[in-house]
DNA sequence: AACTCACACAACCGCAGGTCG
DNA sequence: CCGACCTGCGGTTGTGTGAGT
């Protein structure tokens, strides 16, 4: 077919995105997010693929976005949901409010991956790691996966977690009966581990401590948008399902006086 | 102090699917 | 129906940082 790249490759910049650049992104988004991604570029001023401006703005920028480690119930949340999508990003993170298919899959890769292997199952199947054929035929239901991983993760829920579960139970519940014959794991078969083996990150809900041990760029560090950043009376629409969105710049503007943490509003 | 390694996350790439003329 | 165009998705790579030696 010979379809054209998205954009001309010649002259393109690549790489991390400066505050200058997401300065003129977020400004040409605040006045102008109907048109394409191939044109946003052009008009805002920038020498970056329409392509790379959508995955900026919908990965880093965009105002409703969470910052910050996956709490547990969110973690639980994307691992019920990819026992039953699998690598469908996209999918999991739209039960995920303010979650992003990519934070999601990298988190996925980097955390929870280590953890589900630690616990003896296999991330792709969500089946135990080295197991006897036999016992992988032996399938639980979602439900029980659930228990089975709340179990190693010793999770208490608190009244507040329970509120943000309400929605991941709901789900669990609403898919349980498309799951009798969905493959799940041997609870048997776990390899089984003490609870105080069980390495849990600091899964902080707080978003402003979003800094974790790891390492981190300090300069996406300090353009790094809190959501608690953009101001609750900010009307934040979606618009259509190519990632249109409408809101309210007049709230942004005064919010640009507000805000001193962010550069690009300087 | 300098170097290497591992990790976490941001960003890129290529393809698939949808839409429209 | 076909082809061009655009967006979305998932896999992969690149980059910066902290830990370890």
């Amino acid at each position: 077919m010979g379809r054209k790249p998205c954009c001309e490759k010649v002259g393109m910049k690549k790489g991390p995105w400066t505050a200058e650049e997401d300065k003129k992104l977020i400004n040409f988004m605040l006045t102008n997010c109907h048109c394409s991604w191939r044109a946003v570029p052009k008009f805002a001023g920038l020498l970056r693929c329409g392509k790379s401006c959508r995955l900026r703005w919908i990965n880093y920028l965009r105002p409703d976005l969470k910052r910050g480690l996956l709490s547990e119930s969110e973690e639980k949340l994307v691992i019920d949901l990819h026992a039953q999508l699998g690598n469908r990003w996209s999918k999991i993170a739209s039960h995920l409010p303010g979650r992003t298919d990519n934070e999601i899959k990298n988190y996925w890769n980097t955390h929870i991956k280590k953890k589900l292997r630690k616990m003896g199952v296999d991330p792709l199947t969500h089946k135990p790691i080295g197991t006897t054929s036999e016992c992988h035929d032996q399938v639980l239901p979602l439900q029980q996966t659930v228990d089975v991983a709340e179990g190693y993760w010793e999770v208490e829920e608190e009244e507040e977690e329970e509120k943000t579960m309400t929605s991941s139970t709901d789900y669990v519940t609403e898919i349980d009966a498309s799951l009798q014959t969905s493959p799940g794991f041997c609870i048997e078969e776990v390899p089984m581990m003490q609870p105080h083996e069980i390495v849990i990150p600091e899964a902080s809900t707080d978003d402003t401590s979003s800094s974790s041990s790891s390492g981190r760029s300090p300069k996406t560090d300090e353009l790094r948008l809190s959501a608690m950043e953009w101001p609750d009376s900010m009307h934040f629409f979606p618009m259509d399902d190519y990632g249109g969105w409408s809101f309210s710049s007049d709230h942004m503007l005064e919010h640009q006086t507000a805000t001193t943490e962010y550069d690009p509003w300087k």
